[in-house]
DNA sequence: TTAATATATGAACATATGATAATGTGTTAA
DNA sequence: TTAACACATTATCATATGTTCATATATTAA
């Protein structure tokens, strides 16, 4: 994109009147639409709580049941099984039964990607 | 990990007994300290929402003002300013002056390429 | 200096979210 | 079949979060 002055435009909902027309439509022609967005952000919502993230960091390193998790991370079952829950619906992690223990892994490598990525991000911001 | 059975273990949290010694100690050496993990999530939490992944992807197809955004996401000015904050003060955009106008644009290439990758998983999980 | 524009900020409010307690379900072993 | 265990679910509650309205700040042009 190159740079445009803003020009005056009466067609905006917000009260301002100089939008760049030619960059909001370029990128308007090559943003995902808002369905595709939403959904990526329910993905991201689910990395955005520092108990799920260490489940799912945990879960990267090892299958796990359900009260491991709860040793590991010092937290109650019920919360764990709640979490997991969330993390399933959205097929971020999967499991299987053994008996009467039930074990939980990552269902994706997309999921260790995104894990190893932001920890980049955030060991470089520091 | 080798598979394990779960042992007796009257030293947890939770109110459950059979955890598995082994596999917990061995992640408990691999996770990241807790600060990390939070500051992840912190990281995740903000791709965490629609109109801030909106943002995102805007800003990565092209540098734009913050009347650009509300005119493509169809946001009040109040509500854009407010998101681009909380991205500034994470250091996932940045942005630069030219007379009225104030610039936004990603601050890193990290920022592009979670959002790829994050995207690549949603597509395929359709 | 004053008016207009672009953006930022603060307070208030409604909604979303995560943890908890209590209870339910499914599996195994005695 | 009964007890014990592993896990799931429901309801509730306190907190976090996003949006809005009103207003403040900064820049430019007249």
């Amino acid at each position: 994109m190159q740079q445009q002055d803003p020009v005056m435009d009466t067609a905006t909902t917000c009260a301002i009147k100089g939008i760049h027309v030619e960059t909001v439509s370029y990128v308007q022609n090559r943003i995902p639409d808002s369905g595709q967005l939403n959904q990526l952000a329910d993905l991201f919502k689910l990395f955005g709580d520092g108990t799920r993230i260490g489940i799912l960091w945990a879960l990267s390193e090892s299958e796990m049941c359900v009260c491991d998790i709860c040793a590991l991370l010092q937290m109650k079952q019920s919360a764990v099984s709640h979490q997991l829950r969330n993390l399933k619906q959205a097929r971020i992690v999967k499991n299987r039964r053994d008996g009467k223990v039930i074990y939980y892994s990552l269902d994706d490598d997309h999921i260790r990607k995104l894990l190893n990525l932001g920890m980049e991000h955030v060991r470089e911001t520091n």
